[in-house]
DNA sequence: ACGACGTTTCGCCGCAGGGCGAAGCGTTCC
DNA sequence: GGAACGCTTCGCCCTGCGGCGAAACGTCGT
């Protein structure tokens, strides 16, 4: 239609909820197994599979066989600017019923994105751990850094972990609820399990909010 | 799925090749209505009316109703980046046919980008204005300036007319066929308006690609 | 008042493409 | 060698949605 580059084919990529799912998922950079992204994105394996030969097809991801499994990662930087810059566009979900405002209600409050926590709770964990020193300043799409390990990172049982293989040790992932940074990639990993294993917060089924319990709204307390 | 914004409903409004024509063609800022966006996207009235409905709950696209008419615009500047974004991980067009080959090779030297000219030609012109000082140095899909008017610009007939409007008087566009911007915006138009009106160029019929007269060529000689 | 015009609504068609189960293929483990 | 496993291919269903013509609606010019 016009000499340009055709907007249309990578932004159609992208347009399907099972493969932006897909999309979201690999944004810190890692890689993932084809049954991983089945599972983050709600499908079968026969249709993750054809939604991941598009993708790599469109050169929006790269893949890599080892043995048995073959691990998919975004193709490049460009890829994920784009899919950010289309998410910082999209339409924080709309409430149109009770139930939905009461779940809304509580996924802002806790939820998992992707592999960390993500919500008003994981907001103050993360600014708590920047303004001891314990992380530099998260800037939303970019890799971070550890800088430390101050109380609150010892409170929540944080090792100062090199950043292993390809994952970066702390990136920062824009909270659509609050419009902040939140920790995501390998440290972000690490809270929300170390959350879970010590009950300081369940998992509710159905959807990806999570329930603070009473210990762990104490540990959040004495963060202050 | 994920309590984060829902990347995929942006995301399919832009993979519709209509809607993406009409969202490249408003690129530059410019409100246009919605009979000119149909003829550029390629379709009639009704379709292009709804097309244009969905964009505009999507939000993506801002509209203001002037007599009969409607004025459809990006809705800020967010939406163009996210364009750009997606455009920058676009594959350029793929050459499957010899006929393909010869437009790709004409598109490539001169064509119309929406209102302004493209191709090697148009980076002629504005590497030229830029080096003698007409424009400042082009950033793709920034808005830019007109800092004087040099021989190049006077010879191509150029007033440094002011800014009308809300459309800017020069902007960057990114030449996918280069890699490199070329200009855009109020004057860009004007470049390809001169162009056609003193016989410099002609347009071709069944696509975008325009042929450069002996008197064009003759005019491009003397710009070095 | 009337006709021209830009836009929208309606009703219908046609198809691209997402979804799955069953079955096939290659790798790993014992 | 055989079983388990991860992934892909195949065949099928079925919905979503883009496309258009006809007609309605609102605005403008005369």
């Amino acid at each position: 239609m016009n000499g340009d580059a055709d907007l249309s084919y990578p932004a159609r990529l992208m347009g399907e909820p099972a493969r932006a799912a897909m999309l979201v998922a690999l944004l810190d950079g890692g890689a993932r197994p084809a049954s991983e992204l089945a599972a983050i994105a709600g499908v079968r394996p026969p249709t993750a599979s054809a939604h991941l030969a598009q993708l790599v097809e469109g050169g929006l991801l790269v893949d890599r066989r080892l043995g048995r499994h073959r691990y998919f990662a975004l193709a490049d930087a460009s890829v994920a600017d784009a899919v950010e810059a289309v998410q910082r566009i999209a339409p924080r979900q709309r409430v149109t019923s009770l139930r939905q405002s009461s779940t809304a209600l509580r996924l802002a409050e806790l939820r998992s994105c992707y592999d960390h926590l993500a919500g008003r709770v994981a907001l103050v964990i993360a600014d708590a751990l920047v303004e001891e020193g314990s992380v530099a300043p998260l800037v939303a799409g970019r890799v971070g850094e550890i800088t430390g390990s101050g109380p609150v990172a010892q409170r929540l049982g944080l090792r100062p972990e090199p950043a292993s293989g390809r994952r970066p040790a702390v990136r920062g992932c824009l909270d659509w609820t609050e419009r902040r940074p939140h920790v995501a990639g390998a440290l972000g990993a690490e809270i929300r399990r170390v959350f879970l294993d010590r009950g300081w917060a369940t998992a509710l089924p159905h959807d990806r909010s999570l329930k603070l319990t009473d210990a762990g709204r104490d540990v959040l307390a004495g963060l202050g």
